[in-house]
DNA sequence: GTCTATACGATGATAGAC
DNA sequence: GTCTATCATCGTATAGAC
């Protein structure tokens, strides 16, 4: 038997019955709504139509399932940020200057949006990027650290060789205040307006322009409490 | 028998065994370290040395504890943000100035950062209350909302003062931004470093002056999303 | 009024039959 | 691979002792 390999089943494309697949596609809807906590195992695999025992024998646990979850859609988007983040310092170093922190920011984040707005089943997967950005579990930690770090580093790298004045300490607070405000607004349609009467009803691109203006405002501001690098 | 009126047990001076105060502790403590539902009723009952039945009996659920724990420390908190807002407006009024994007920015900020720092059972709390952010509930949702809203759109109004120039939509957007920043910041301990090797070990005073500088510096740049007021 | 012991339904997980 | 039966544990509810 071949393998097929295009299928995304999150198995390799070992997956015949589409079990696993019709788990994920319930759970990433399931969890978006829900959240992973609210979520029960039996909702989800009425919903999912497979038996309750599916998840523990395909996954192993309800929170290994979240990871593949999470998977599914971060492995793809990675590599999307750092073909992009490569092609920002490739074109510096080519033309000899430093690489702008408008032109990092958006190879980091445009490809979240991108994502969010594509009109395809990972609609929604930011709200529960954003959301599960906050559980409180070693795995799913260890899982964003694993897909998402080595992006950052890059992002990191190319930033402090756009600002090269600014101390690595102060650039590391200011990118992770920074990531504070993306996980904060992916995750704020569930958060009925904490803000005044906020303006819900607008696209997600006219946000990210927005809060890039406000992330690259903040980076590049002159640091008063690091003032030395090191 | 006369009301103490003293002793913080969240009873309003009425409580005599202590049985309230010893669980509201307990919860804040384990609800730091485990989060709301990594932590069971039994254990925190345990760790309280009350009765399982305790909880429910006191508070109504384990629900209504968390928003006990939270209003515990919401209430003093919100009443020194409103009132050194309200200081910030009133002296810029009487000298016939825009009020400062910092000095707003610090009298919301500043008496969180103090209520970790201070060395004071309220230790940890902020950490508290950035995890209890992302809960999914609608009781906890609504206690935010009630509470720290009005704080906020007195920040809102006050910064829209020292930014004449700029439309409210963006500001609402970017206020939103500064939030995530700081609810980031102050939950990211439990977040294994998801930057490379940052400097954990900083005074929250330090990091808050960081945080003010990377925010105001957003706050201020120019606006090229929301040209037009309204 | 407080506190205790106990019971109930639902959950995530697992073992074993098919 | 799939299913049923079963388990320990969870949050919650309540009757009754002090």
């Amino acid at each position: 038997m071949n393998r097929v390999a295009t299928k995304e089943d999150g198995d390799g494309g070992r997956c015949q019955s589409g079990t696993k697949t019709r788990i994920l596609d319930a759970a990433e809807r399931i969890f978006t709504d829900k959240g992973f906590r609210g979520t029960s195992l039996r909702e989800l695999t009425a919903e999912a139509r497979v038996n309750i025992a599916a998840v523990n024998y395909h996954f192993g646990s309800k929170e290994a399932l979240l990871q593949a979850v999470l998977e599914r859609r971060l492995v793809p988007l990675k590599k999307v940020q750092r073909n992009r983040l490569e092609m920002i310092r490739k074109n510096a170093q080519a033309a000899s200057v430093r690489p702008s922190v408008h032109g990092a920011l958006h190879a980091f984040f445009g490809p979240m949006i991108s994502l969010h707005d594509s009109g395809q089943a990972a609609d929604g997967f930011i709200r529960f990027l954003g959301q599960s950005f906050s559980e409180q579990s070693d795995t799913i930690s260890e899982t964003f650290l694993r897909h998402i770090e080595p992006v950052q580093i890059l992002l990191f790298d190319i930033l402090a060789e756009a600002l090269p004045h600014m101390s690595h300490d102060c650039l590391s607070w200011r990118l992770n205040f920074a990531l504070g405000s993306m996980i904060h607004s992916m995750s704020m349609d569930h958060f009925p307006s904490l803000l005044p009467n906020m303006v819900p009803s607008i696209s997600y691109a006219t946000m990210t322009r927005c809060m890039l203006d406000f992330i690259a405002a903040g980076l590049e501001a002159p640091c008063a409490q690091y003032p030395s690098p090191g």
